[in-house]
RNA sequence: CGAGAUGUAGCGCAGUUGGUAGCGCGCGCGGUUCGGGACCGUGAGGCCGUGGGUUCGAGUCCCGCCAUCUCGACCA
């Protein structure tokens, strides 16, 4: 590819709005040109680093047998609510009216067409297992897109869909495409990339995995332990609360005033919230009252308690509820029936703390939890942080932050039961096909591998993914010598089966090799007046920055085995 | 969806108390340079986000709307 002819720009300036690194490479690169908000058209080189991740990505998943399919992109109304995910889910699914006034929706996800697809078509467990999967374009209508192509509205995602006649069986199978999509990460180059427990969400189902690439730049909070390989994703991950040490003393109502928040209250007593008992409130899809308690210095996991509860849950007006809010304490609390209680495991044990005595104006002071509240269930409803300790080893836990760059999920039954797809079995019977899925988003990938690699000059891509494996900089092609040994070598390196960019623009040595630096290719190649004088090209190593000559008779083969070295190396 | 900010040339930005629209980069042409974003000359390129209002006159002041970005909520 001649450079001069690439469509597509490099920019001196950062854009404007651009933050993060990746955000800020591929719009100074030319790799994407946004569209709208959370919307960006891939250029050339991008596309072409897709394609690259997309051919590892099928090859992982053919290996493991599966079928590669294509979804619909727009489905009808009737299709989801088949899963009763038309209504479930809200502004995320973005639904229109077709010509004739029917309800249609753009897919932001597939498990209904993949069961759509299997039932009727998969009729025996002699077909299970099985899995299909497709590469298609998905559309999230998200509230707030942000960071370039790390969260957007439209995107490219590889999503697997398998079916099984037992849980051994799927057990066995998501653990190979666990393998499947470490080799997948690996293969295309990132390193800093690790698995954590996930919620499922509302997707179903129980067991779920999220890669996720360990990066400052992430938005998923992280809760890895050190010591035992313990890895969760803040939403699921437990913890062991710091303990707070302290005699029982007297209970006692005291005077608070107008103090009503814990950092309030805490300032007018003069004590660490740690001594603190706060009351969070919520109301279920059916309008019933959680009263949650948690120690002052512990933040509520509304997931964690969502799913004690066994419902939505949405912050509650206490005032509704005949509750004082600022003052909801845990000793003398009158509630409405059907509400619930839950108590953190922080206050298990505390001695003296502070709690609403739920009236205004008035706290408690001196609640000794195994005094006053007897016959309480403690459980675990509150955010891991910083200096909690590990509940299967006990050692400190770390706290770090990563992008989700895929997901496993184990969905049970949830959409062949809701939607009727059956099996026969070998005693005659029918059952409904347990089902994995499996998701990586392809433009999310792209990103994470600049965030990981990417240097102060630029991008730096992997030979696996690269759009050209070779940048090929002839300086002063305006001389005839160069510019004719600089054709001929072009030709030999095409010749060769070598992806090279060839950079054939009249323009001065500081921009080309800038540009190659920005642009990222793995090797650059330079031939100038000077080196020719020598009979020699200039090899540079983006990564290393490793520089060294190759005379023009040993160029060919010296890249087609640097190319290959650094293949092997990725995927080793 | 809550909070904050920004919309002026392809990109980055300036534009004073309201008085006919500017700079740098990039782009075209001519020339001199040329192994780390060269220089000179010369061109092209704007419904100042949008609708209304105030005014003799609005990029500038007032109101509405739209778009975009950042933080948060949400995120199947």
């Amino acid at each position: 590819m001649k450079l001069s002819k690439l469509v597509g720009e490099r920019i001196k300036e950062v854009p404007n709005g651009a933050q993060l690194k990746s955000h800020i490479y591929l719009l100074r690169a030319g790799y994407i040109k946004q569209v709208s908000s959370g919307i960006f058209s891939l250029l050339p080189p991008a596309q072409r680093v897709s394609q690259k991740i997309q051919k590892i990505i099928r090859e992982e998943m053919d290996a493991l047998g599966g079928q590669e399919v294509l979804f619909p992109v727009v489905m009808p109304r009737e299709l989801w609510e088949m899963s009763g995910r038309y209504d479930s889910i809200q502004e995320e699914l973005l639904r229109f009216k077709d010509r004739t006034g029917h309800d249609m929706l753009l897919g932001m996800t597939h498990e209904e067409a993949a069961v759509h697809m299997a039932m009727n078509t998969v009729k025996s467990h002699e077909q299970l297992p099985c899995m299909i999967y497709q590469i298609q374009t998905k559309y999230r209508d998200e509230a707030r897109p942000r960071g370039g192509l790390i969260r957007v509205k439209e995107f490219t995602m590889k999503d697997a869909y398998s079916f099984h006649t037992s849980q051994e069986d799927l057990d066995s199978y998501y653990k190979k495409v666990y393998d499947a999509y470490n080799r997948i990460y690996k293969r295309i180059g990132l390193k800093n990339f690790i698995s954590v427990r996930s919620d499922s969400g509302i997707m179903g189902g129980k067991v779920a995995d999220e890669f996720m690439l360990v990066t400052d730049s992430g938005e998923d909070r992280l809760v890895i332990c050190d010591k035992c390989g313990y890895k969760a994703n803040m939403e699921v991950a437990d913890g062991v609360r710091q303990e707070v040490e302290s005699e029982e003393q007297e209970l006692q109502e005291v005077f608070t005033g107008n103090a009503k928040t814990i950092e309030e209250v805490c300032h007018f007593l003069e004590i660490d919230n740690a001594h603190t008992v706060k009351a969070v409130c919520y109301e279920t899809e059916s309008g019933e009252l959680v009263v949650a308690f948690l120690r002052g210095d512990y933040d509520i996991n509304e997931k964690k308690l969502a799913k004690l509860v066994k419902s939505e849950i949405k912050i509650a007006d206490t005032d509704k509820f005949g509750l004082v809010a600022g003052n909801i304490g845990c000793v003398n609390l009158t509630l409405p029936e059907n509400a619930f209680v839950f108590y953190d495991l922080s206050i298990k044990g505390l001695n003296n703390f502070v709690t609403g005595a739920n009236k205004d104006e008035y706290h408690f002071k001196n609640v000794s939890a195994s005094r006053d509240l007897q016959d309480v269930k403690f459980d675990d409803i509150a955010l891991v942080k910083e200096g909690d300790h590990c509940s299967v080893c006990g050692e400190k836990l770390t706290l770090t932050r990563g992008i989700e760059i895929g997901n496993i999920f184990q969905l049970g039954t949830k959409y062949t039961k809701t939607m009727g797809m059956k099996v026969s079995m070998p005693d005659g019977s029918t059952m409904e096909p347990i089902m994995g899925c499996y998701g990586i988003g392809v433009g999310r990938a792209i990103a994470s591998v600049i965030e990981e690699k990417g240097d102060e000059k630029g991008i730096v891509w992997p030979m696996t993914i690269a759009p050209w494996q070779v940048h090929f900089c002839p300086l002063r092609l305006d001389d005839e010598n160069v510019e004719v040994i600089s054709y001929e070598l072009y030709k030999k390196m095409l010749d060769a089966g070598i992806e090279v960019l060839f950079d054939d623009r009249a323009v001065s040595a500081g921009v080309k090799l800038t540009d190659s630096e920005l642009m990222g290719m793995p090797i650059r190649v330079v031939v100038s007046p000077k080196t020719i004088a020598n009979g020699t090209a200039e090899i540079t190593m983006r990564e290393s920055g490793e520089t060294y000559y190759v005379s023009f008779a040993n160029l060919i083969n010296e890249l087609l085995d640097l190319i290959d070295d650094q293949k092997k190396q990725i995927e080793e």
